[in-house]
DNA sequence: TATATTTTCGTGTACGTACCCGAATTTACT
DNA sequence: AGTAAATTCGGGTACGTACACGAAAATATA
């Protein structure tokens, strides 16, 4: 029965009417399926656009039995780096928020320190076939190759925590590495005196090697400050390449060995409270310290006032936001914008308490 | 036809296949109508509980043509404090992503200046009917009326800004005043030298007798943290009563009169901006700023360096969760915390253009 | 022209819940 | 007991969309 009569229907009921078809066929073209002639095509389409026709997405997921599946590949949180966990758990609370919307989520967790289970990883969820994807792309060239695969099989991918550009994913959510420690030489300009005896440790802690373009772009970012604002302070540099207390001690021993004078300690990254650690045992409490992420260790050391500030980048919020990137784009056909900073938050002994992660 | 196949049904039907009833009778229990006997009401509770049932809000929203409607009671963004823009954009963002779920969301604004639109306003809102209320109980004593109406009729409400203890809201979304201002004074610690001649100036702008308790509480906040920690300093403050320049500047020259040596000044509201213009003018910008609230004026001294940090507590956050807590509670009957305090953010030069306000 | 094939389209049912309307049953009243 | 009234309940349709199935129309093939 064709629907003729005038009354002011809605939906897909009204564009039939108008098109004098039948539902089922605006439904053809609105989901691009085959068996509708260009003519009739055509009109509907026009008719579809003439009255901005927004899908009613209640009664689609309800009639549509079909589940979306996302999948989400992401560094397991060790007990090395409980980072992670911060990002997953914003990604259970968008999966709570979406699941009755027909939103399924599959977690594959990798090891940070190994690039084969990374690949592996990528091979069992493009077996397992899922419809968008929220990663961690923390080894570049594998993940380049991952993410041709899926331009191929036109699956979405949405960045988290470190961004590939021109890698033509969805988008980014994560921080400006380069910026935040631009931030944190911003800090020490208010904490320690211009002037050369007042020197300045900088510290890179990491065994991976994939993460140290992280740490070279927030060192990029802690040098130009001091550059960009004439200070005059030394800056000295350590790498330590073992991530264990013993090897980090054995190199500051080193450092205050050659330097009496220093005033203030920047921490590229979360291993800060191992710096931390040794500055009490060795009653040097008295000089700034500095560092980044909102972990438990280090909010320890903050509150005894060991650590100074932290500075952190809302990991919780990249995995939130990252995933409902991707349910607002497949679901509702809302695309965002395509590098979203996070905000660089400071941590200190007044505030930590009310942070949200 | 009573449904009695053993086939494995959900939701209603399932319910009312077990309690051999029709979905009819399940309905009526569950919306807690008349017209079921108190024997069969029993049997379908009980039957509800077992199978924890959870009712499909999709089919639920799409079925019922209902739409709720929310109010919001706030003060309207005047030229004089821009600072209601953000809860408001909050408000909107959350509006924009539940109204397809049926949600209306009214909006009424006052002014933060006369307690009588206030008033005026809440009779107008309990006249049109509402669902839900998010307010900011600027006004205490007829804030209170205004509840206790609500509690009457029955229409939950949820506080944002500024709390009123003990008045039964559904939650508050908002600052912890007291902390804010202690965290103030900390950062004044890395700042400042721990000494009397260091003098520090605490400077409260107001004109409205309402915000004077918000005021108070962070001065209250940054006293206490000087006493707790022993610090020397001199606190001197001020009360300028007026909001225009001139009257800041009159007071300003006089305390400069009296005091040569002042290293910080503390504004505990978002008037910042107008001691800003002053110290600027009157080349004093190495004096050390501090103030609340990311508005632009105030940005703009930020970027001048003439005013040194700026804490935010996320307005526009405010707005968003205290919508979406209505929106929980009454569509998916998840309550939330009942105090929820937003984050204590510090603003600086370095990181103001991330800030998510 | 008759039949087979392809293209095009409509009917009908389902998703899970809300609610109107009227029927069946029970209770109250003369 | 007989009727009226109140109580208790079920049938059926609707919300807006998806999709299986089969019918009709158009085209191709013999």
């Amino acid at each position: 029965m064709k629907i003729t009569e005038e009354k002011e229907l809605t939906g897909v009921k009204e564009i039939a009417r108008r098109a004098e078809v039948s539902i089922a066929t605006v439904d053809r073209v609105l989901h691009n399926r085959q068996g509708v002639s260009i003519k009739t095509k055509n009109k509907i389409l026009s008719i579809i656009a003439e009255l901005d026709y927004q899908p009613n997405i209640l009664a689609r997921t309800l009639a549509s039995k079909k589940i979306l599946k996302f999948a989400v590949l992401i560094p397991e949180a060790s007990n090395e780096t409980a980072f992670w966990e911060a990002p997953l758990t914003g990604i259970l609370k968008a999966e709570e928020e979406i699941k009755r919307y027909g939103i399924q989520i599959d977690k594959y967790f990798f090891d940070q320190n190994d690039t084969s289970s990374f690949v592996a990883k990528t091979e069992q969820l493009l077996h397992d076939h899922v419809d968008g994807i929220l990663m961690a792309p923390m080894f570049t060239e594998e993940s380049i190759a991952f993410t041709n695969d899926c331009k191929r099989l036109n699956i979405p991918y949405v960045f988290i925590n470190s961004d590939l550009p021109d890698q033509q994913s969805l988008c980014y959510f994560g921080p400006d590495l380069y910026q935040s420690g631009y931030m944190g030489a911003h800090l020490l300009r208010y904490l320690v005196p211009n002037q050369a005896k007042n020197k300045i440790l900088l510290v890179n802690i990491s065994k991976e090697i994939n993460q140290r373009h992280h740490l070279l772009q927030k060192e990029k970012g802690f040098k130009s400050y001091f550059e960009d604002h004439n200070r005059k302070n030394e800056i000295i540099k350590i790498d330590v390449r073992q991530t264990d207390y013993a090897s980090v001690e054995r190199e500051m021993d080193q450092i205050f060995a050659q330097h009496q004078d220093i005033s203030a300690i920047f921490v590229s990254n979360s291993r800060v409270s191992s710096v931390a650690r040794y500055i009490e045992q060795h009653n040097k409490t008295e000089i700034l310290l500095i560092g980044f992420d909102f972990l438990p260790q280090n909010i320890e050391y903050l509150k005894n006032d060991v650590i100074d500030f932290l500075i952190c980048q809302k990991p919780q919020e990249q995995g939130y936001k990252g995933i409902m990137a991707l349910y607002n784009k497949m679901v509702h056909g809302q695309s965002s914008q395509q590098v979203n900073f996070m905000p660089i938050d400071i941590i200190s002994r007044e505030n930590y308490l009310f942070y949200h992660n």
